[in-house]
DNA sequence: GAGTTCATGTAAGTTGTTACATGATTCA
DNA sequence: TGAATCATGTAACAACTTACATGAACTC
């Protein structure tokens, strides 16, 4: 999946493992994120492959490897963005902690899930103003994926944190 | 992550891993699932702790290794299980995809769209009906975690769907 | 008696992360 | 001049999956 995100970004325009990992920490990182120890990795093989090709420069007297998806880079990118999504049941993590809380005191529960959701609560707020620059910046009709993607972002959080609320309330319910 | 959901299935009573396997695929899979490959060496390594332990039974003249789960692996469950929850940022692989649906067509986009929500509409589907068989069957008060996961599971794929289908409404209607 | 399900396990491969190492440049 | 950021990279580890191997029992 990395090696794809990473034609996908190119296919926008070159550039450095570095801002590779910049786009990702500020545009995709609330469903996709690498670290620089896989990015860098994936650079050398798709570049062994033929799919992208590197010059290096100096930008603002900086050194860069600057990083630029091949013709036949953009087609085996396109073909399998073409493809049908397979839908991978994504691992819910915290899913796994709340499914065994029948084995915690009431109380730990409530404590436990108030400080998730205002943890899921400062990824929403972190996205939600995101959401608004980019609305206020852009034509997001001319952006309807990424737009829609974070949309996503934003509802999901949201889901989860009205999800946590409603249990709480129902395990405080039985507290009284 | 593993080793836990292990624990946990382990807390209600002993088991295979076979049946651990089982469990999964029934009860958790829509938010968590293993591999044989990767529960039996779990389960070595459980045994190697001291946190279950093994005694070989022949249950309907079929052979098992049932494990237990022991005080000291107990208490390592219970103390993990009431630490506060991490989130942890899940790869929502299908938005990697959607992404970058700028580079697509628009009626390929609508076709890979539309058979992406039947994919996770027929996931939805087989966990409504489990949902519905559980409300027969048990009273949900008593299993309130599990059920309310489950209301999780059934949400979160209708939350996916009814995203879809909003991007795909947009879509068609520039289309014309 | 052939195919399916039950049951356990291993070896190799996949796909990452974490921690470290290096060095240049920028900024206070 | 010392800390932060920019920039690239590697080695070790982690946590799995896939594919294979084995064999007993059940089912038609």
């Amino acid at each position: 999946m990395l090696e794809y995100i990473i034609l996908g970004f190119l296919m926008k325009e070159e550039m450095s493992g570095y801002d590779l990992k910049q786009w990702m920490v500020n545009c995709t990182s609330y469903f996709f994120d690498a670290s620089f120890g896989s990015i860098y990795p994936a650079l050398k093989r798709l570049e062994e492959k033929g799919h992208i090709s590197c010059h290096e420069v100096i930008e603002s007297s900086k050194f860069k490897k600057l990083y630029a998806i091949t013709d036949v880079g953009k087609t085996y990118f396109l073909n399998w963005l073409e493809k049908p999504i397979a839908f991978s049941k994504t691992k819910q993590d915290h899913l796994v902690n709340f499914y065994f809380y029948q084995y915690l005191p009431n109380e730990k529960a409530i404590s436990n899930l108030k400080i998730f959701i205002s943890e899921v609560e400062e990824l929403l707020n972190r996205l939600s103003n995101q959401k608004s620059d980019v609305e206020k910046e852009y034509d997001v009709n001319q952006f309807k994926f990424i737009y829609s993607a974070m949309i996503y972002g934003v509802n999901y959080y949201q889901f989860i944190i009205d999800w946590c609320n409603k249990l709480l309330k129902q395990i405080e319910g039985e507290n009284l």
